[in-house]
DNA sequence: ATATAATATCATCACATACTGATACGATGA
DNA sequence: TCATCGTATCAGTATGTGATGATATTATAT
């Protein structure tokens, strides 16, 4: 039986979809399906600020994205499940194929730049 | 090649996903899963306002994720790729593990009522 | 031509949320 | 102890965005 078909797990899975539908979130994960990272390791592979990387660990480690271990000063993070990874893939592969559509797709005014 | 690897392909995923991270579009593209549907089937089906439910298919219409046929006063939608119901299923299944994670994600205060 | 049905569009409002900068906290080393 | 590093938290601000209600548009039927 599929969650979908609760009215209340709608709510849910729109939730787990917001934890990818930022640019820095979607960074972030980007950066750690490479493995296992530190706060600061993820700042410079993503050029985010350290608070703004910190609140999204946050989001992303309440939702249950991904896993952090403290170990001394440092934090490492990672994906918390290959899943996680995989779906990030299969939207790149729907990608290669609506993109043009998600690139035209204006409405509620996001601004993406492609050609420069 | 991962269209990841491209910074601004980032912002693209995002946008993809936010096609995905909202309770009433969400129910739309549930509703689709079963086949194809014309707008004020998708309003019943849903319980949202005609309006409401106009806007949101205009969003995923230019997203890409889904198809829409206008035959006489109806316009059939369906959804664009199967992959879009994979990817819907995928993240049940990943939710059906995380998902207490995800309910008890506060960041960002977005309500989700569990219990009623 | 007129009425009505199905859908789309638009302005407006209220709220959600991402970013910054400052600061707090905990751990390590001198 | 003091300085510093790595990380987390918080207030404030600016912007994004979902819902509604009114209206426009197109098609069909009488």
């Amino acid at each position: 039986m599929l969650l979908l078909a609760n009215p209340k797990s709608i709510e849910i899975q729109a939730k787990l979809f917001r934890g990818f539908s930022d640019p820095s979130r979607l960074s972030i994960l980007d950066a750690l399906r490479g493995g296992v990272l530190t706060v600061s390791e993820i700042v410079e592979a993503t050029g985010l600020s350290q608070s703004n990387v910190s609140n999204h660990l946050g989001c992303l480690r309440d939702c249950g994205l991904v896993v952090a271990e403290k170990q001394g000063r440092f934090v490492y993070y990672e994906l918390s499940d290959k899943r996680v990874g995989q779906l990030l893939m299969l939207a790149d592969q729907l990608l290669a194929d609506v993109a043009k559509g998600v690139y035209e797709c204006t409405r509620y005014n996001v601004k993406v730049s492609i050609n420069g």
